[in-house]
RNA sequence: GGGCGAUUAGCUCAGUUGGCUAGAGCGCCACGUUUACACCGUGGAUGUCGGGGGUUCGAGUCCCUCAUCGCCCA
């Protein structure tokens, strides 16, 4: 047996050097493996797969260790675990953050590259960030099957999306359409909404004079309209008019009348001037919309100059009678609305723009200028023939691409497709029948609210990253053409139905349908054809090709192989043991902003591929947030890496902390300091300092570099880890467990394993076991509901104020003596063991550490049965609560006994008696609390130093005396030799008022008939029972202020 | 503009179906190196529970409203 004395047993966990170690031995121990064939009931998680643009921050390490939590839980519950890892190759961020780094580093473009070297060059960023990811994840202690990690552009996955997207082309759930999309012209893609962001900027607001071709007599010869983009007009093919401008006002001002009544006299005047804004507008504009909008019934064009094209007058609810000159111009093809509006009327559509944002051949003499010139031009050129009336200064709400940072341009694009209607719906039905569980419950609400839109999901990406779309196409001139390729497609591929699939594009009806026009000198086929196969066969490819046709250059959406994750990364679609095993998946962790983009699709591919939801519950974690309540970015340098946390305290104490914050309710704020390098000292991060390259420390002045370091200068200083002192906290704790353990470790000497009796137990093994059970329970119930705060909350409160504050003290005095020694090491030993199993999940270096620790002492432990412990804390079972075992009369008897010693402490301290100075007391209460207390004397003598000299119901309290009641009883000390009593007088004064005012108000209460009569019953018996105790305490008080003034 | 959430001690947050004399950690104050732990121990101070109305015997908790902040959707 191993020797622990205090100097040979460390006074800290080297988490340092032990963690890399320890989960080192889990590895090699195969601990994290999940095996398909075993017996148990199977768990799983799959993990949200990481991006690989960059390292991961707090929010993944919140997210992970939630998960690990749950998993560890799980396993140590005896079923059979699988935490499914992997990483997500991000379209459309990898490829930006390459080919910005390429643009900065090298000058170059993806185009000087090409497509085969780009993707080279992100694969080699992917294995980098890649490695980077799977670190920081093992750093932190993540129990993942490290077996089996995927990636969802790996050959695996490939072939899931590959027969998914053959599968959804088959069903006739993909197509091809022209849709306004996002379009990022600096990286020359379609954006989804989720990748915009919108920010205000100084722009103008152009007004314009359109002439009308033809007017008869009293009609208008010009209409004005405004725009902040005026390069678009090119594209202009209508103007609009409210078709009953009247009205439309009239409801405006009903509206506006109304929201004055309700609101505040300041905005009252503001809402004044706007109807007298709008009844001057009846009189002077009204009478002009009117007048176009009839014209617009008759038929009446109008001409766009610069290019002279017609336009048509539409009337269309769009314009808004109550703003500008009531008349809006209609740009089908790069305007949202617009292309709405465009879509009602039946309007042509133009696009004027290329690629690449510079503008096409329909754009006429501007074609080739890029946005900003043609705009300047555009304004220059309306200006001198005089149609330019008016620029007006104004914000402009901008939207921007989140990847490149450049403005959004809106433009009419083909594009790839699911439809979602019936896909849509079989995810509504499985959360709204309750197959998946979201939690908490209200995330719901967006997830169907979201699907039921059934909005169809563009699925292209013009990217060269990713899933390449598995569509060939070929044009035919016209029918006979088309009857041809189609035999001769039938004879490339023997006509099989199961492996190949195609669909005709009839282009002229479907340019009809949308009215597209096409840059000029674009044929119009007569259809396409359009194939798609199952998997990658080159044969069959090549042959396509050599038959003409073409493979579709765009990429699919990242969220397309995600969708597949909980089936693909299991091998499907091979029908693999681990997918019979795992699938469906049991929970899913992540975060809020990813429900729809996400889960939703998750769970319409699942049901889609396996006929099966893809798991029963999904919990959403709160946000991690600065201490301004900022989201936590690289670009803001509020970021924190979790690896500088684990550096600083602790891959335990970055877990428990992160546990211990996640409540139900909130995004979590988080301060974050840098630590200073050179003296070690925590510095609050500013909005300001956030900024810096280098930042100067407040403490010892010296410097050092942040995240932004990057001319040599700067990076010669060294670097200032970002980490938030949150964390103090858990690190805290966690030695506290530690320490708590070195003391037992200390006390084993002589440790036989062997059955403990009930009646061997001490009173406070008893409640020590109580309170162990109680916990038990209510940690396994609030992590299974996914309480983390709650629970971590619970174990600290246990672990530091039960175990630590009270069983450890009382346990000191039993290691002195021979004959309660024995009992006290078994149930040390066992509480200790089963402390450590709770702890565990969320804690599982530390727990590890200790639990081999404590097996070289005592290597077989328990209470009514004894047996041997596991090698390994990650194997041992989960504690299961013995209600049997939970004694409520215990625990109140136990907190009389807190009680005392609490009022001894007290009096101590308030009196100012040195802790080693002997202190006497007396207790006055009833006879069956004697029989309870006084066998307690020697906890009194350790734990406060003070002796008893009386007990019972004849206890009379010395002539100068401090006191305090706790509930029934009554504490004194009697201060012959230290009173200070003045100091006792006014506190006791200070006592009595307060007594007296509660006094009063439970009075007034009771006094209250409405209350009695109306209250339930036990609560006005409480109030009753509360009155009482009260009016005793106040009797004590004055009593003790008696014979305090007369003494 | 619509939806969701938040607002409780100096800071970060708990507070179940209304019964509260409103809690925790950090910080602060006092005392203390009592052999598990100073990353500690003992004790203490600190709140118009965002504002205003309402329901109720009773509101931090329920309803209405306003304000501020955050997120999602348009």
């Amino acid at each position: 047996m191993q020797d622990f004395s205090a100097d040979s047993f460390p006074k800290n966990f080297d988490f340092g050097n032990r963690q890399a170690e320890i989960f080192q031995q889990w590895k090699s121990d195969r601990r994290f493996h999940a095996d398909p064939n075993s017996e148990k009931d199977p768990y799983t998680i799959v993990i949200p797969p990481p991006n690989v643009t960059g390292a991961l921050h707090l929010g993944h390490a919140l997210n992970n260790t939630l998960q690990d939590v749950q998993i560890r839980m799980k396993r140590m519950q005896g079923f059979e675990a699988l935490w499914m890892p992997g990483t997500d190759h991000a379209g459309i961020a990898t490829q930006a953050v390459v080919e910005r780094r390429l643009k900065e580093e090298e000058g170059k473009t993806r185009h000087d590259l090409g497509r085969e070297a780009l993707v080279d060059r992100i694969w080699e960023w992917k294995d980098q960030y890649e490695k980077r990811i799977l670190t920081q994840l093992q750093t932190m202690g993540s129990s993942c099957d490290w077996d089996r990690v995927r990636f969802t552009l790996d050959p695996i996955c490939a072939q899931a999306v590959r027969t998914t997207f053959f599968d959804l082309f088959q069903k006739g759930l993909i197509y091809r359409g022209k849709r306004l999309v996002n379009w990022d012209t600096f990286l020359q893609t379609a954006v989804s909404d989720d990748e915009v962001f919108h920010e205000v900027v100084e722009g103008h607001f152009w007004h314009f004079k359109y002439s009308v071709i033809d007017p008869k007599p009293g009609e208008p010869e010009f209409v004005t309209v405004a725009t902040t983009r005026p390069e678009t007009m090119l594209g202009d093919t209508a103007v609009a008019v409210h078709p009953d401008p009247r009205s439309a006002m009239e409801k405006v001002l009903a509206e506006l009348t109304e929201k004055k009544q309700a609101v505040g006299e300041k905005d009252k005047e503001v809402i004044q001037s706007q109807i007298d804004d709008i009844n001057e507008r009846v009189e002077t504009i009204l009478p002009g919309l009117e007048l176009l909008r009839d014209m617009a019934s008759d038929g009446r064009k109008l001409l766009l100059p610069l290019l002279n094209r017609e336009l048509e007058l539409v009337a269309d609810s769009w314009a808004k009678p109550e703003l500008g000159s009531g008349c809006v111009k209609i740009t089908p093809a790069h305007d949202p609305n617009d292309y709405e509006v465009g879509k009602r009327q039946n309007l042509p559509m133009i696009n004027v723009l290329n690629s690449d944002g510079t503008l096409n051949a329909s754009a006429g003499p501007y074609a080739g200028l890029d946005i900003k010139a043609a705009r300047q031009r555009v304004v220059a050129d309306l200006d001198s023939q005089g149609l330019l009336i008016e620029v007006e200064d104004r914000e402009i709400d901008l939207a921007h691409s989140d990847r490149s940072k450049t403005p959004i341009e809106p433009m009419l694009t083909d594009q790839w497709f699911v439809k979602m209607d019936e896909l849509a719906q079989t995810a509504m039905d499985a959360v709204s029948d309750g197959r998946v569980q979201i939690f908490p419950e209200r995330y719901t609400k967006g997830y169907l609210d979201w699907l039921g839109e059934k909005r169809d999901w563009p699925v292209s990406r013009q990217l060269w990253w990713g899933h390449q779309i598995p569509i060939w196409s070929a044009s035919c001139s016209d029918q006979q053409d088309l009857d041809d390729r189609l035999s001769q497609l039938e004879s490339t591929t023997g006509g099989d139905a199961t492996r190949l699939s195609h669909q005709v594009e009839y282009t002229a009806e479907l340019n009809e349908q949308a009215r597209v026009v096409t840059e000029e000198g674009d044929e119009i086929a007569f259809a396409v054809i359009h194939v798609c196969f199952d998997n990658d066969d080159v044969v069959l490819a090549n042959a396509l090709e050599s038959a003409g046709f073409i493979r579709e250059e765009d990429v699919l959406d990242t969220w397309f192989s995600s969708a597949l994750w909980p089936h693909s990364t299991l091998g499907w679609p091979e029908k693999t043991d681990e997918l019979e095993k795992f699938y469906p998946t049991s929970t899913l962790i992540t975060s809020r902003d990813i429900i729809t983009l996400w889960v939703a699709r998750m769970v319409l591919m699942g049901l889609n591929n396996m006929g099966e939801i893809p798991f029963s519950e999904v919990f959403i974690h709160p946000k991690i947030l600065d201490g301004y309540g900022e989201t936590m970015s690289k670009s803001k340098g509020n970021g924190v890496d979790p690896l500088d946390v684990i550096e600083k305290f602790g891959a335990d104490a970055l877990r428990f902390g992160l546990a211990h914050l996640t409540t139900e309710t909130q995004d979590v704020r988080m301060p974050v300091q840098f630590e200073c390098p050179h003296c070690n000292q925590l510095m609050d991060q500013t909005k300001k300092n956030r900024e810096l390259p280098v930042v100067e420390c407040k403490q010892c002045g010296n410097s050092f570099r942040t995240q932004w370091a990057r001319t040599d200068e700067h990076m010669s200083f060294d670097r200032g880890p970002v980490v938030s002192e949150r964390f103090e906290t858990a690190r805290n704790f966690c030695n506290k467990l530690w320490n708590a353990a070195r003391f037992v470790m200390m006390n084993l000497e002589g440790y036989e394993a062997a059955p403990v009796t009930d009646d061997e137990l001490a009173f406070e093994d008893r409640w020590l076991l109580s309170r162990l059970n109680s916990v038990t329970q209510q940690v396994t119930e609030g992590l299974e509901a996914y309480k983390y705060a709650d629970s971590a909350r619970v174990l600290y409160d246990f672990a530091w104020d039960e175990f630590c504050s009270f069983y450890v003290e009382m346990a000191k005095a039993r290691f002195q003596d021979e004959s309660s020694r024995g009992v006290a090491q078994r149930v040390i030993a066992h509480a200790l063991d089963q402390l450590l199993r709770l702890l565990h999940p969320v804690i599982p270096f530390i727990t590890e550490e200790i639990w081999q620790i404590l097996g070289t002492v005592a290597p077989v432990r328990g209470l009514a049965t004894v047996e041997d412990a596991s090698d390994s804390i990650m194997v041992a079972s989960w504690p299961l609560a013995d209600e049997a075992r939970i004694d409520t009369v215990i625990e109140e008897r136990f907190s009389r006994f807190q009680g005392v010693l609490g009022a001894l402490r007290e009096i101590r301290s308030r009196q100012n008696i040195a802790p080693r100075q002997p202190l006497e007391f007396s207790v006055s209460c009833g006879d069956d609390v004697v029989s309870l207390l006084q066998p307690m004397e020697p906890f009194f003598q350790s734990m406060a130093h003070a002796s008893s000299v009386q007990w019972g119901t004849e206890v009379e309290p010395p002539a100068t005396n401090a006191a305090v009641r706790v509930d029934d009883l009554e504490v004194f000390v009697d201060l012959k030799d230290f009173i200070d009593v003045d100091a006792e007088i006014a506190r006791n004064e200070k006592l009595m008022e307060k007594i007296q005012g509660q006094i009063k108000g439970k009075e007034s209460k009771l006094g209250n008939e409405n209350f009695v009569s109306r209250a339930p019953e036990e609560v006005v018996a409480r109030e009753r029972e509360s009155l009482e105790k009260l009016k005793a305490e106040l009797a004590s008080v004055e009593t003790a202020l008696e014979s305090l003034k007369a003494g």
